[in-house]
DNA sequence: TTACTATATTCGTTTATACTCATATAGTAT
DNA sequence: ATACTATATGAGTATAAACGAATATAGTAA
């Protein structure tokens, strides 16, 4: 909830590219291991990181944790909402994966699927 | 320019002080290094790594550098201004700065005076 | 209960960042 | 020109952040 831990938060490629992808809607860590095309164990660091900072939450659901942006921290700071909702996409990499997201999206994969190493778009 | 380092150059206390003090107009090393209390090493070295940012650019004039913030990184980065104009206040240092910026200012003492060792507030 | 699986965590290593002290630079003033 | 002064930079050290590989945890499913 301090901002400079906020924005040390931030501060961090994959990180951004998270909340790009968490911006658009809720995403499992598998799901995310996937589109971002990092490892679990990366992924996971990362995920509890922009947690501590108060900028996600998750809930677990059957074998799943799934993650979402935290809406309040944003009414405590605004410009966050506007970074993710308007300037992350400036970034490269959020743009191709924004396109990977909606691959997945529209291809029906699952978690289940995912850990099958079933895919809709090309590794690395 | 590229946002990443924007962020990055953001993840610093000092520098998101720096940055709410320039906010209220320009200021020269030397003032930032009174208002904040740091050394001129600590100073520059920031500084520097906020014009590299592309955050803000500078202007000698006689024997002293003024810094001001950039102002086209803003209307590229919407976000920042909202940052800086809103929410770098919710920090106690740089409340904290705040008062010392609006003591100095209205003590009339100038930069000559501030190399004399004379101060308008108490240090550290 | 036991076996299984997704995610979190530990360990060791590497890379980046921040700081202090001392010195270099570049520009001002004489 | 020379002396002077504000700021920038170099060198060294200390602290923090990121990563991969392996293991622990906790919850699910049977």
């Amino acid at each position: 909830m301090d901002l400079v831990q906020v924005m040390k938060a931030l501060a961090d490629e994959t990180r951004l590219r998270i909340l790009n992808l968490l911006g658009q809607g809720e995403l499992c860590v598998c799901e995310l291991e996937q589109i971002l095309d990092i490892n679990q164990s990366n992924a996971s660091r990362h995920l509890n990181k922009l947690t501590t900072a108060g900028m996600i939450f998750f809930e677990k659901r059957a074998l799943y944790v799934y993650y979402q942006l935290n809406d309040e921290l944003m009414e405590t700071y605004p410009f966050i909402r506007q970074l993710i909702g308007a300037e992350l996409v400036k970034i490269r990499k959020c743009e191709m994966d924004n396109k990977r997201l909606k691959m997945y999206r529209e291809s029906g994969i699952t978690c289940e699927d995912l850990k099958q190493g079933k895919l809709c778009f090309d590794k690395k």
